[in-house]
DNA sequence: AAGCGCTTGTGAAGTGGTGCACAAATCGCG
DNA sequence: CGCGATTTGTGCACCACTTCACAAGCGCTT
């Protein structure tokens, strides 16, 4: 996953079995194809036919909603409407939360106006931007505020999800600022490391390493797939 | 990673041993806490200062290294600019990739504009966009084209990665598309699952599914924390 | 009511990655 | 020139996750 580790000494609860990392960040990408089944008409789907929709293997998928206590019917297959249910619950979705979104720079500025959010658990509740020039501008129905109003906006709308779109020598300063506002989830475009104590989850995403990995593999085929074609010289 | 698994059964060559998918994933995150470290007058690093800064387990990094026939000295540390060289160019970063981006919707506006990856080894060379209202316009000093003209220009360039940025129900004739012009790699951002010959490699980066991901911890720390607290009722 | 085909749920084996802990190597200094 | 401080490179044990393979369970049909 995308990347950052965080440890999670925690005792599971009834609701809550130890759920692996690895299904963690697959069940989101079950909860969209089945909604996206459960839009095209499909009630009932298989282990099969989910794992196909949401690209991995059938096994690993059953796996993954058994530690969701999944009630699957053997012959049959699983219900998509009560199975969405119960992933959104997992992923505590259910509320839908309030997200607050630091720095309106290039990124920024498509992130604010990025719909999918919405219709996925989520909306974006304020903007925060250290430049005055951009303070006030309005994007997609929110009004730029400057980031010295975060800790009173961040506790009245009960935020404690954010964003951080700065650039990089801002990231590490803002973080800081969001946890002592009492964030305690934060997802990180801008490229560096950023440290935070223990009970903060931090996901990083970077266009650039992205990039940078399919390079690995583009580069690595072509020295591959140029060897055992010709031979050359002696 | 995120995410897309692809198989390889490649041999391994001379100039590319064959790096675990885990080390690979993470050698750009070093490659950026060295131009750093190198930017703030550090010639020489050890596993430990440059691990902080990458933000991963010493030990973990000098096996890292070591897959690249690391010459770190003994009692000393890596010399930075010799490992940048060295990581950039089992990464194929020497040449300047370019890079090819379809769709130029909010998200895509941004990448185009995105100042980070001309530093960090790519240029987008070419954009493209269904939408005959978007083609023209002009964005960081390069003009939309139709995607009619994809084949055309992907042969003209030498592209051999694109990034996707369509809404989801456009990405797989995109990517169809991409493939049958000779693109190998694909970044895609939009929220569904490619399906890919062997051969081309994809890597997904879904912001939805990074915040479900968090909303998840977020909702496991909420119910947890409660618990302990306070003992309710009988 | 019994048999058949299908699909789930899961034990167990296999795979890949992590981190410890230490020997080997290098440098600087006396 | 030898010794101690330092840091790399790596064998090994461990852990998490994946995959296989199959018994158990369900519904349909006869």
């Amino acid at each position: 996953m995308s990347q950052q580790r965080n440890e999670r000494p925690l005792k599971p609860s009834a609701d809550f079995p130890d759920l692996p990392d690895a299904t963690v960040a697959r069940l989101p990408e079950y909860l969209r194809a089945l909604h996206e089944l459960s839009r095209t008409g499909n009630d009932v789907v298989s282990s099969e036919g989910l794992a196909n929709a949401a690209g991995v293997n059938s096994a690993k998928l059953r796996k993954d909603l058994s530690y969701l206590r999944s009630n699957g019917t053997r012959g049959v297959g699983y219900d998509v409407a009560q199975l969405i249910e119960k992933i959104e619950h997992v992923l505590g979705l259910n509320q839908h939360r309030a997200v607050a979104l630091v720095g309106v720079g290039n990124l920024g500025h498509a992130l604010a106006g990025y719909a999918g959010f919405g219709t996925r658990g989520f909306h974006i509740a304020a903007l925060f931007d250290a430049d005055p020039s951009r303070v006030g501008e309005e994007i997609n129905g929110l009004v730029v505020r400057h980031i010295d109003e975060l800790a009173e906006v961040v506790a009245e709308e009960g935020i404690s999800i954010a964003v951080i779109a700065t650039p990089a020598f801002a990231a590490q300063p803002v973080a800081d600022l969001l946890i002592s506002c009492g964030v305690t989830s934060i997802l990180n475009f801008a490229p560096c490391v950023l440290s935070v104590p223990d009970n903060v989850d931090v996901r990083k995403v970077d266009l650039a390493i992205e990039l940078q990995i399919l390079s690995f593999h583009e580069h690595r085929k072509s020295t591959l797939t140029a060897l055992p074609g010709t031979v050359v010289g002696s």
